[in-house]
DNA sequence: TTGTACGCGTTATCAG
DNA sequence: CTGATAACGCGTACAA
């Protein structure tokens, strides 16, 4: 690859360096009209494109900003990653997307990796098995902001879904259409995950609420290989549920896999709730009734707080939660 | 944000900057053992992290490579990117991933941005909208790999489906369950993409191969937004199709909305096959017979190749063709 | 075994 | 208006 430098366009348009980095940065306030010409002429000639590593090491600053996300798997991910490129997109900075896994020690690399890699700040899907270092980076006063999920004790800002209120409104709406044996299932059984612990308290509470019954056995944490087993052992019970709420996308599918595997009808048979609104939704026969959370807005907020945080402003409260909204379908 | 660099780890340790470098690179064939212990601990004692853009800078070379997608929203783009990172990152390199949007001013924009930005090498499903561009690349010999598409003319290794068989085997299974009015829609139809052209060639061959009647009316390429409509006249009509190919996701999305809205019974009143296989086929009702790509093994040679052409070597034909697969299910 | 000096491509400062 | 010159942080001959 021909590696033009500037020093070449220099050369080329007899000029110096300086005056060449001048002209790039649109400084030519004294600059001669026949010396622009001949620089924009030899860039021309040359094919010349700066060099943004170069620039970048002089300037201290890369307009990149790293996301790691906690888990690319799930859609609701991937809609964010969507939402803050797009934001970033408009400020001219760039985004580098890793995905930790759920494992601190691949969340705990990345961060290291994206530092060494001089990213201006940084969006993390918090696993929270790294406290120590989360620290440290609010303690340098580091740009960063946490996303989808918080971390007890760390005071970093957090952009994350009412996930009291989504089971809330699943389970009000599971009741107002007569259910009254209610289950849920929810992933993540070896990590701390606060959006798993919300969903299930506002699940409990609003059962609690409305006084029916709770069911432990109906209220499962789960690995995603795990579900079938433990749907086929949940619905061969004598009073098995007759509604049951999906704590996430992937929860979701599992069910659904599940249900066509035993003829299962819904809502006739099992009502269903899917938190996070996947994008067959509404196609699926039937249209499942989802609590949709509003993934481009929080994408945004997410990105908009970087990127003031990294001009030096910092203006957020700590913590800001998003409304979850019911979208009532078919299933329920 | 505490900047430490070599140069502080170097004063701390009492040793000089080149002794640190040397240390860091694993070049201890003649370090003393204290040395190396004062080194490290410094390191500690700092929390110094090297800064990879100063090493890029002098190195050449950043262990990045850029990844520009024509259309992010299909599932194919992300399930190709999800196995090219998987496989750099065996090989500690990054990607950075763009979106095109179809649109060759998008792709060329980026392009160039990401050649600013040094990445070592680019992997490109090419809107095929900048043929200078392309070659002006492949002459300087810089690392480049299309995938998905081919671009006429440009001799860049491409890594594609066997696009014709893709329909073929479709409209092979459709013969084969007794339809005979069979249509097929597509989408791109303003840019002259090959998948698109080879895939409904490959159904027209097929189609004419077994003496079956072929009305034009009942092959469109259109813009996702017109195929609502398109499917009204379409399915209006005196002998309407019976089977129809859709010639990606989105355009299997659209048909599927379509279908639950006007309570078209699959396969009875339409039987339908997709190409690419979504993850939600196996579990619609009925499950979704689709033609899939081999998503996996294509990016990850794409990957290898791009990692291998860094290396300098180069050892794959211009042209490379996956094999469909037919996966049979319940929608036809 | 360790230190010195220079180069990578750019920007910033300050003379001229 | 333009051009030296010195950083930026790191790697690497070459010297010591």
């Amino acid at each position: 690859m021909k590696t033009v430098t500037m020093k070449d366009v220099a050369e080329h348009a007899n000029v110096s360096k300086s005056t060449v980095s001048q002209y790039l940065n649109k400084r030519f306030d004294y600059m001669g009209e026949k010396t622009k010409e001949r620089i924009e002429k030899a860039i021309e000639e040359l094919g010349y494109q700066p060099n943004i590593i170069a620039r970048s090491l002089k300037q201290k600053s890369t307009s990149t900003i790293g996301v790691i996300v906690a888990n690319i798997l799930h859609a609701f991910s991937t809609q964010v990653i969507r939402a803050i490129e797009d934001h970033c997109h408009e400020s001219d900075f760039h985004i580098i997307v890793c995905n930790a896994d759920d494992n601190p020690e691949k969340e705990k690399k990345y961060i290291e990796m994206l530092l060494a890699k001089q990213v201006d700040g940084l969006i993390i899907f918090p696993t929270g098995g790294n406290v120590e270092l989360y620290k440290r980076l609010l303690k340098a006063n580091y740009p960063i902001v946490f996303l989808d999920r918080m971390v007890e004790g760390v005071n970093i800002p957090s952009i994350m879904l009412d996930n009291e209120k989504a089971s809330s409104l699943a389970v009000a709406h599971f009741i107002e259409m007569g259910y009254e044996r209610i289950g849920m299932i929810t992933t993540s059984t070896s990590l701390n995950v606060v959006t798993r612990i919300e969903r299930v308290n506002g699940f409990k509470k609003t059962l609690n609420a409305n006084q029916l019954p709770m069911t432990e056995d109906y209220i499962k944490s789960l690995e995603v290989k795990e579900i079938q087993n433990s749907l086929e052992n949940m619905l061969k019970q004598a009073h098995p549920p007759q509604a049951l709420l999906a704590g996430n996308d992937l929860v979701l599918m599992e069910i659904l896999k599940f249900v066509k595997a035993h003829s299962i009808r819904i809502p006739t048979d099992l009502a269903i709730i899917g938190i996070d609104d996947v994008g067959f939704a509404e196609l699926y026969n039937p249209a499942l009734t989802t609590v949709a959370q509003p993934t481009y807005e929080m994408g945004k907020q997410a990105a908009e707080l970087i990127l003031l945080k990294i001009q030096g402003k910092n203006e957020m409260d700590d913590l800001n939660r998003f409304e979850p909204t019911l979208i009532k379908r078919e299933s329920c």
